[in-house]
DNA sequence: CCTACTTGACTACAACTGTAATCAATGTGA
DNA sequence: TCACATTGATTACAGTTGTAGTCAAGTAGG
């Protein structure tokens, strides 16, 4: 099991979920759209997901391509499974009815819900 | 919107939502099954929790009684929400299909989700 | 060939977190 | 009354996180 992604970490790992390998440039103006961050703090974050094992690199002449280690469908099936714990005892019906009432689902949702409800009763 | 609460302050709050008012020593006993933490450590817990404004304090005597400024209803409803925005790009229906795919649904947990759409549909 | 830029490595530093220890004041049992 | 226990307040200290700065080595343009 691989250790802990943080928040600004997470927004790097976006940019090489979405498209890699990559290199600290390339992560730096990917990211930049959504964080003003200098390509110093985006060099810092690809390490720290290296010194993780989250990351992995292949050296291309002087520099490297980052590429992830880890699958996005494997973390945020963890985190998924954490929240659950955490928050409803591992029951997930509480959290559909918790974002349910915040409004959260919209027609599209409900549909698909019921679709995935139709596949599991088979 | 209150501060974030950190894993070990949970723990803490989850004492409090459960019972209210409670004594640092009440706390500290509630939490001593889940975790081996001095008494100490829960009144470190407890004060930066006044700090951020999550629990308040009544005097009784020489102590204090302890309870939460922020209900869990709220606390669970904002951390659900970050979640699907976060990662499943405030879609809730991919979320429930990642945790189907876990076989995180049990069958109760189907026919409550069953309820709920029919609920939302009318 | 020399200068400016790029790159990874190392260092920095404050805020937050986990986990207490210590201290001064107060209350309590013998 | 006197030693001990309890309480909140203050301090401690290492690890993580956010956000860079600096440096040495390599590279590319003129």
């Amino acid at each position: 099991m691989s250790e802990k992604i943080s928040e600004a970490e997470l927004v790097v790992m976006e940019a090489l979920w979405e498209r890699s390998p990559l290199t600290a440039a390339d992560v730096a103006d990917r990211v930049a759209a959504g964080r003003d961050w200098s390509v110093q703090t985006v060099k810092t974050l690809l390490s720290r997901l290296m010194a993780k094992d989250i990351i992995g690199a292949d050296q291309d002449g002087r520099r490297f391509l980052y590429r992830p280690l880890v699958a996005r469908e494997e973390y945020v099936a963890s985190e998924s499974g954490r929240l659950v714990n955490r928050l409803f005892g591992g029951r997930v019906s509480p959290l559909v009815a918790q974002l349910a009432s915040q409004d959260q689902l919209t027609a599209e949702d409900i549909a698909e819900l019921e679709e995935i409800l139709k596949g599991l009763k088979s």
